[in-house]
Order: structure tokens, then C-alpha cells, then sequence
DNA sequence: TCTGGGGTCCTAGGACCC
DNA sequence: TCTGGGGTCCTAGGACCC
């Protein structure tokens, strides 16, 4: 379970370049060569992607729409359609699918893909990986960033230090000296906060990273220090995983305005319930756990839980204990709220039967709610 | 930096049980 | 009755990712 066996596996990341502005780019020719913003256009609404003209202006992901147009005031910026990006995205899925059984997407724009067992040398996965990119190019007219490497975190990494349209190899000889110069943010898991504690110890690259005893890192870090102890040496023991069973569903919003009024607080839960009950029966799954989330005008954020006796997948049960737990569990004072969210979890296939005494359940809505709380 | 939405995983504390 | 220790489950919060 050693280096050994970890440097035998050949891992491709491959990751679209700046992929739902580029793609609005691509439909429309007077995007070209212009900074292009998508994300959402509300008063509260933020980036989710910048083209890279428009990254030449300070405009990045999860940046505020609003500074965005102050960054850059003749920018053209766009709502998300979710609806294309998903259909790019199973074209370029595809193409993967057709180079190795064993892929795993992380979001529209990114997937790793397994080529161990198609290529014996990492040359051999290079080659089949760099044919994936020009493919990508061909259908979709979309340039992407490719890595490849004897694991997933490295394979990422090698995507992100060569992009735009990028194709890095990371041997395992060279594994060292391209982690020692980069910070500490650049690994995977490692964000703001992380960083922050890292750098407050005097470790603020890779290189620094390195020369802590592993004991040191468990007592800081619990559990990730183990990782941060593996990835600072460019070691990723994860395994691709094709399919995962979905751990958790949720709706939430963050209003344009303050919601004050409870009546719009209730119906705006029950809408959220809704379809989250609707995800959850076309999945073929029930929840044993309700959740709501809450965020107040200062940004502060709580979440109230309730565990269920028997799996639910009713819209109008999850509705009304979403509503029960604002009113009875969450402190909800008269400034209003920013954001709302109803999330179910503990999920389970749900069989026919089950099927039907959710039925029941819904049906004597007073009752079942009793009945239903642990 | 006035901070989306949909997720995953980890942690800490308390209840409860033996 | 002045007070164990381990395991498990649940709740709430938080870090992180795209």
C-alpha cells in the first residue's frame, strides 16, 4: 500500500478552461476577445466564471457581482444557463468514456479519468491524454487544461499549473521539485483558514511543509494532518471513484432582500421542500434526516435538525418540519433573514413499500409529523 | 471580499448504553 | 452515595471544493 504501488497507477485530470464563459464566447462570436461574466446578476449575486479577459481586471470566481461591474464597468455579464453547460459537459464526458471505464467527474468542467489500465508508462497515458484534449477541441471547440501523473492530486495540480489550455506531465522524478516552491494554499484541501494556521507557523511553502515531523502535524491537524503529511511529499492514496451514492440533497436561497415576514418565510421553505421531495422520489431515495439552514442579515448561520423514525421522501412532510423547526428550533428575531435552506440527509434507496407508508404518512399530515420525530 | 448554491467530510459535545 | 470508561448515535458548526 506503499509509494510502490501508488506511482503504478497513471491518473488524468482534465479540467475546462474558464468553461461556462467560454462557451457563451463560443455561441456568441461578439463575446470574443471581450471580458465576459457569469454569475448571477442580482444585488447579492456572485461570479461563478470569468473569461480570462476579464481575469485581467482582478475579476475571479466568488467575487461579488457588484465589484465585479466596479472592476469592470463595460464587461458583459451574463445569468448561468445551467441547461447548455450540462449538455457541453456530457459531450466532453463522453469523449472520457471512450478512453477509460473509469472516470470520475468533480463538477460540469472537471473530471479525473483513470488510464492504468489502458497505458503501461506514464508516456503511454500522455499520449492517449493529449489525444483526449485535441478531441475535446474538435467536438466541442472548447480549450481545456490537462494533467497527468501517477495520482489524482498530482494529476490535478499538473492541470492547474499549465492553464490555459495547458498539458503538463508530472513524472514521479520530478514529483519534488515542483511541489517544494508552491505555497501551501496550492494543495488540495488546504484553504483560507488552513493556510492562515500553516503560514502562522512559519510554514508557507510546500518546501517548509516538509520538514515537520508527521507526529506534529497529527496533533495540530487530527486527520489532516496525515494528508497535508502525504500531499506536502506529493503522495495521494485516493482512489478514483466512478460512482457515488449522494450523501445529502438541498435547496437554498439568498433573497435580494431581507425576508421579514414569516407567511413568505413558510411559503418559501414549503417551495424548497418541494423540490428537494421531487429530487429525492426521482432518485429513488428517502431521508431519515430533515435540515434547516438559516443565515441572518450579519451573515451569521444556523442550521436546525430533526431525525425521522421512517425515511421520507414526501414533499409535504419535509414542508411542514421544515417550517416546524423554524419557528420552534430556530432563533428568528425580527431582523429578518438573508438566506433560507431545507436539506434532507441519511439517505436510503427507497423501496415500494416504503413507498406506501409515506403515503400514509402524508396523507394524516398532523399525524404522521407526530409520529415521525424521534 | 458585504460575501451563491450544491455538495463532501471532519470535529466536538452531549445523550445514552453497558 | 461526589462519580469510570468505551462505544455509538445525534446535533450543530465549520472548512473546503467547484
Amino acid at each position: 500500500m506503499h509509494l510502490d504501488n501508488m506511482s503504478e497507477s497513471r491518473i488524468a485530470h482534465l479540467d475546462m478552461d474558464a468553461f461556462f464563459a467560454a462557451v457563451e464566447q463560443r455561441d456568441d462570436p461578439l463575446l470574443r476577445g471581450k471580458p465576459v461574466v457569469v454569475g448571477g446578476l442580482g444585488a447579492r449575486g456572485v461570479v461563478a466564471t470569468a473569461s480570462y479577459e476579464a481575469r485581467t481586471f482582478g475579476i475571479h470566481s466568488a467575487m461579488s457581482t457588484a465589484h465585479a461591474r466596479r472592476l469592470c464597468p463595460g464587461g458583459v455579464f451574463l445569468a448561468p444557463q445551467f441547461d447548455k453547460y450540462r449538455r457541453v459537459s456530457g459531450r466532453v464526458m463522453g469523449i472520457l468514456r471512450s478512453v477509460s471505464s473509469s472516470i470520475e467527474p468533480i463538477s460540469l468542467d472537471e473530471a479525473f479519468f483513470d488510464l492504468s489500465a489502458s497505458a503501461s508508462t506514464l508516456d503511454d497515458a500522455a499520449q492517449i491524454a493529449s489525444d483526449v484534449k485535441r478531441h475535446v477541441w474538435r467536438e466541442t471547440r472548447l480549450s481545456c487544461s490537462v494533467g497527468v501523473a501517477p495520482n489524482r492530486f498530482l494529476a490535478k495540480l499538473g492541470s492547474e499549473l499549465d492553464k490555459p489550455d495547458g498539458f503538463k506531465v508530472i513524472h514521479p522524478d520530478e514529483v519534488d521539485s515542483v511541489l517544494a516552491p508552491l505555497g501551501v494554499g496550492q494543495l488540495w484541501g488546504v484553504g483560507r483558514v488552513t493556510e492562515r494556521r500553516l503560514c502562522s507557523m512559519g510554514l508557507r511553502t510546500v518546501a517548509d511543509l516538509r520538514t515537520v515531523p508527521s507526529a506534529l502535524l497529527d496533533r495540530e491537524f487530527g486527520q489532516m494532518g496525515r494528508v497535508l503529511y502525504r500531499l506536502a511529499r506529493g503522495q495521494d492514496p485516493t482512489p478514483i471513484r466512478t460512482r457515488r451514492d449522494s450523501r445529502s440533497i438541498s435547496r437554498e436561497i439568498t433573497y435580494p432582500l431581507d425576508l421579514k415576514d414569516p407567511i413568505e418565510m413558510e411559503a418559501s421553505l414549503r417551495g424548497m421542500a418541494h423540490e428537494v421531495g421531487v429530487q429525492l422520489a426521482e432518485q429513488h431515495l428517502a431521508a431519515r434526516t430533515v435540515r434547516i439552514k438559516v443565515r441572518f442579515p450579519d451573515f451569521r448561520t444556523e442550521t436546525r435538525q430533526i431525525g425521522l423514525a421512517v425515511p421520507t421522501s414526501s414533499p409535504h412532510l419535509i414542508g411542514e418540519l421544515a417550517v416546524h423547526l423554524l419557528h420552534e428550533r430556530a432563533e428568528v428575531g425580527n431582523h429578518g433573514v438573508r438566506l433560507l435552506g431545507v436539506g434532507v440527509s441519511r439517505l436510503s434507496a427507497a423501496s415500494v413499500r416504503q413507498l406506501s407508508l409515506f403515503d400514509d404518512v402524508d396523507g394524516g399530515a398532523q399525524d404522521g409529523l407526530g409520529a415521525s420525530f424521534r
